[in-house]
DNA sequence: TCAAAGATTGACCAATGGGACAATTCTTGA
DNA sequence: TCAAGAATTGTCCCATTGGTCAATCTTTGA
């Protein structure tokens, strides 16, 4: 590791985001409480207000750094990729890493989805997963198919992984993270063309 | 008609929820208070609460109204259909009802699903929607391909469905109606035996 | 060593919102 | 016609919450 040692200011905004997050699972935006979140951290209201100017702010960097998970999760496996297929399978895998597709966190998405259409600094976040997601699959995509075609399936596949996440929120319908797995590639393995199923490119076995 | 007049208790009830499901539009669960609601339906705030025990009541009402709205523009298009092929359009096309399908009503939506985990009120609303999806699903499926083929479309549909209504209700990567059916239909074309793509089966035209 | 900068706390404040209620107006049926 | 019941309003109350601030305690660098 070079450099400094991590400042404090860096320690406790990390410690403040997480706890934001956390709360935020249990108790939804409306409910997630400044009081809450410093109790949760082990610290007193005031200081969340010391090291973020508001609550917006506050919960802006816990959407921050819950994207910049999956953005992560996303890349690690990315980077090993080789194939086209491979890439695909990178994005899928990232997107339903054990660490993050779990109930609880989905309800933390939920809460702060449902500020998007009020809350610019979140749309802009939002935009930004969406965007990456959809270059991430086109980049693999185009030298699959036809351009039209690409785009249709990108648009398929990130709205399926959409629509997984936000069932795995509700009750009610939510898949695990298997079964998850086995609908994408189902449904992936059948328009990918040249289908070569099972030819072990997605690997649904055991995380680092 | 037969039978008596609507009942006034009727007639305000359905006034109110219609204004609480319009204002939670514009202003999410929090910001969606009685007063709010009051003025948009031109009321005072007592009379919100005169027809309704309290907020989570009221809300609770709103949502089945909009889950029963969608669940006749599902009904309607299901009495008309003769085939199996023709129940699952029906399914797609109720659920994409130019009337409904707006990023307006899905901001509603979303903010409605973030309170889920936290309402069991909610939560059983929601498993009835999901149960009915994969029940009017399964039933035209069943007679297509086997048994676990049915269950895995059936997830994938109502998946697909979930999360092209969630991105159309976040302002980026939401597609319009035309664009979603033509992706509903490019997935469901594929998976159908049989292939009989522009069979007329599916009718993305004028609304009754 | 010690003073300046930073960290942390707790008290305080103004605003807001849900809900209770008494008072008033309107309907209606006998 | 008129009294009983329903509809409607406005006021009041209390709890909560985001945010401010002055007062302490800690750290650190010169």
């Amino acid at each position: 590791m070079a450099g400094k040692l991590t400042k404090l200011v860096d320690i406790r905004r990390r410690e403040l985001r997480q706890a934001a997050f956390e709360v935020l699972q249990r108790e939804g935006m409306a409910g997630a409480t400044l009081e809450k979140v410093a109790a949760h951290a082990g610290a007193s209201k005031g200081i969340v207000l010391h090291y973020f100017r508001n609550k917006q702010e506050l919960f802006e960097q816990a959407m921050r750094e819950a994207n910049a998970n999956l953005r992560d999760a996303v890349a690690e496996r990315l980077r090993q990729a080789k194939t086209p297929r491979g890439r695909i399978a990178a994005v899928v895998e990232g997107n339903f890493d054990p660490r993050f597709y779990q109930p609880e966190i989905a309800h933390a998405w939920l809460a702060l989805c449902a500020e998007v259409p009020r809350e610019p600094q979140l749309a802009r976040i939002q935009a930004v997963i969406h965007a990456r997601m959809h270059s991430n699959l086109m980049s693999a995509l185009r030298e699959l198919m036809p351009a039209e075609a690409a785009r249709r399936t990108a648009l398929l596949i990130s709205g399926l992984i959409d629509g997984l996440w936000l069932r795995h929120g509700l009750q009610s319908g939510g898949v695990p993270r298997e079964e998850a797995l086995t609908l994408m590639y189902d449904f992936i393995d059948r328009r990918l063309p040249a289908d070569q199923p099972g030819d072990g490119v997605h690997d649904q076995s055991a995380e680092p």
